[in-house]
DNA sequence: TCTTACAGAACGATTGTTCTGCTTGTAAAG
DNA sequence: CTTTACAAGCAGAACAATCGTTCTGTAAGA
């Protein structure tokens, strides 16, 4: 079975329509094997570093046997890309049941923003696939689509919540855009700035400069997904 | 009793010319090799990134035998070291004959400090570097040291050149801090934003962002290195 | 009965390190 | 200045370990 095949199955299954529960045996170990393997590979990215992620290390942490990994997913690349659109998907829409956007504190939200990107697993993991594909032509062509269409999204979903004085969306869409991008960096500096207190100093000290060109647009009560 | 044997080999070299003030021409070739030798790593660490950097790729960029690499750097992490020490160096004192801080230009300032983090080798193989030794905990113990000086002589290097509005120096510290995390987010920012216009904009609203809070500080005529 | 799900051995290629042997610059000894 | 001893510089084979992939065999749900 091919790869995209493989994947496109994944998808399907999720949306299948069988009483709520059930859907067999098979597929439901399947599904679960599945999310296990991109599971680990989450950990191990965050862990050890895309350069230190091995199969090997993967199906260990797993808790499956060679086959069952090479069964789902038949090469290294496919998990990688897998793992990703989990990762992708997981940080669009995270699960914010009590919690909502602060509306009226941009820097809380930007302090969120540096948890997500820096301070969990997932955001760390895929700070490791990113800068891996820097230099890895095979993936980037693989995921370029995709991340670029994620960062549309998340565009869009700021726009939803910011509006800009001049009136400009654009402008909401770049200050953010320099905001995601400063978080990023946060990963890059940690070694020069191990003092977490300078770090968080820091997220503050850049929400000031953001907030004079952000207003927050009035909501429609809509629990949307918070901008990453 | 192979005594007389290579002598009389030796006996057939061309004399080499004594360059003055040069010490030997044994330690001038081995500094030499040396220096090619970390040169292949830029070159390697840019090119295929930390994960596919090799002993064997470096050796074959630098075209030296496998015997001489191991001679001059016993284990793969000596070199790593000697690598990010000329990094550093390089990249704290970079050769700008003609062109000097511009003192008046922030964002000029920022273009500058972008092209060195993000548009150069070195400074691409630095950000590898910095990434993999986030995980990489024996790389990390060896360099946290030396990163964490060269922040520092960074800090004083900026607080030479410009000034806060409010006199406070920690607080120019603070901006230039936020400006390099900016600019090292902006290689991980790349894969999500290709177009190269759109990086470059980003620079200039980041500048027109910090540019309210520095003030340029009257020079003595001292051509130091650039703040990065 | 047949396909899916899995277990695990085997594969060649490549990793970084260690080792032996040869060449050669250098400096002390004559 | 010549001779000689020696360590530094270097070439390359050999090493075990690990990489990702491919393969055959087995169990079980559909």
């Amino acid at each position: 079975m091919s790869a995209s095949a493989h994947l496109q199955k994944a998808a399907t299954n999720q949306t299948i329509l069988k009483p709520a529960g059930a859907g067999g045996v098979r597929q439901r170990q399947s599904l679960e094997a599945r999310h296990n393997l991109i599971q680990a590979t989450i950990f191990c990215l965050d862990k050890f570093g895309y350069a230190d992620t091995s199969i090997a290390r993967i199906q260990d942490q797993a808790n499956v046997s060679r086959g069952a990994l090479t069964h789902h997913f038949p090469s290294k690349e496919e998990l990688v890309i897998a793992t990703i659109d989990s990762l992708l998907e997981k940080l669009l829409r995270p699960s914010l049941p009590s919690k909502k956007l602060s509306q009226t504190d941009i820097v809380a939200d930007l302090r969120w923003l540096a948890r997500n990107m820096t301070g969990t697993a997932r955001g760390r993991a895929l700070s490791e696939v990113l800068m891996a594909s820097r230099t890895d032509k095979k993936l980037s062509a693989r995921i370029s689509t995709r991340l670029t269409d994620w960062n549309t999204k998340l565009d869009e979903a700021v726009v939803g919540f910011y509006a800009s004085p001049n009136g400009d969306d654009d402008d909401v869409r770049q200050i953010w855009m320099i905001a995601r991008t400063f978080m990023r960096g946060l990963i890059l500096q940690q070694p020069f700035t191990p003092d977490p207190a300078q770090i968080e100093q820091a997220i503050n000290r850049f929400g000031t400069l953001i907030a004079p060109y952000l207003e927050t647009r009035k909501r429609d009560g809509v629990d949307d997904a918070k901008p990453l």
